[in-house]
DNA sequence: TTGATATACCTTGAATTACAAGGTATGTTC
DNA sequence: GAACATACCTTGTAATTCAAGGTATATCAA
């Protein structure tokens, strides 16, 4: 039942964390949340999702955690490095590249 | 060596080929540098890439295929059904949908 | 106190699929 | 006759998204 890489997105989730965690350090369940709303409900990523990117990010460098007790709860907050933020830089071009090639051959006319 | 699903790729391949064959019938080899030329040579699929894609589509019934000699060479000409034309308006609607939201995300100002 | 719901973390297994690399054969050009 | 372009193809790998399930605590109502 694993509908596996349904079109178009595969990175989406990696560019989708990044971007939220340059702007404020964020947890993961809240992440999860949030890229609802930014996306304005386009875009719905499970937590079986989110985690194990989030975990991939802080394995090679780009996300650093730090857990934090709230209201007798634990929360994990991940925020950006150095590393992330380079990479963010990266996958923002790279998609920018993908869209406009797309956008410009979905766009020719029929009649070309 | 495989990069494999290489950011933002997955899904495009499918579409690009059902975009350009909804336009006229084509061949593989001609596909391969009809793709890098309409998308303004920002994306650029391999044989490799193209020929299972082509095979999987005419197998679902969303391309059929003839063999036409050309010049003392063969070549195997795609073209379209019913089935493929819807397929292409719900990978375009998929494609409308993620890319409005990663805008949506992306364009999101930092001090939201 | 019991049950339900929300919060918050996580893992496993399956399925898909884009890609590089390599392989065959014919036509064309130098 | 050597190189190159055309034209078809397959194999194996790697990546990674996803559904489903699992654990535990806090909160709130009945």
């Amino acid at each position: 039942m694993a509908q596996s890489n349904p079109p178009f997105m595969s990175g989406v989730p990696e560019l989708l964390l990044l971007r939220l965690l340059d702007q404020q350090e964020m947890y993961g369940y809240e992440l999860v949340r949030s890229i609802r709303k930014v996306t304005g409900e386009a875009i719905s990523l499970g937590e079986g999702v989110i985690y194990p990117v989030l975990h991939g990010l802080e394995k090679n460098g780009a996300l650093r955690s730090r857990r934090k007790a709230v209201g007798g709860r634990t929360r994990v907050y991940y925020a950006l490095t150095r590393k992330g933020r380079d990479r963010l830089d990266k996958l923002r071009s790279d998609w920018h590249r993908i869209q406009g090639g797309i956008t410009t051959a979905l766009e020719t006319p029929s009649h070309a």
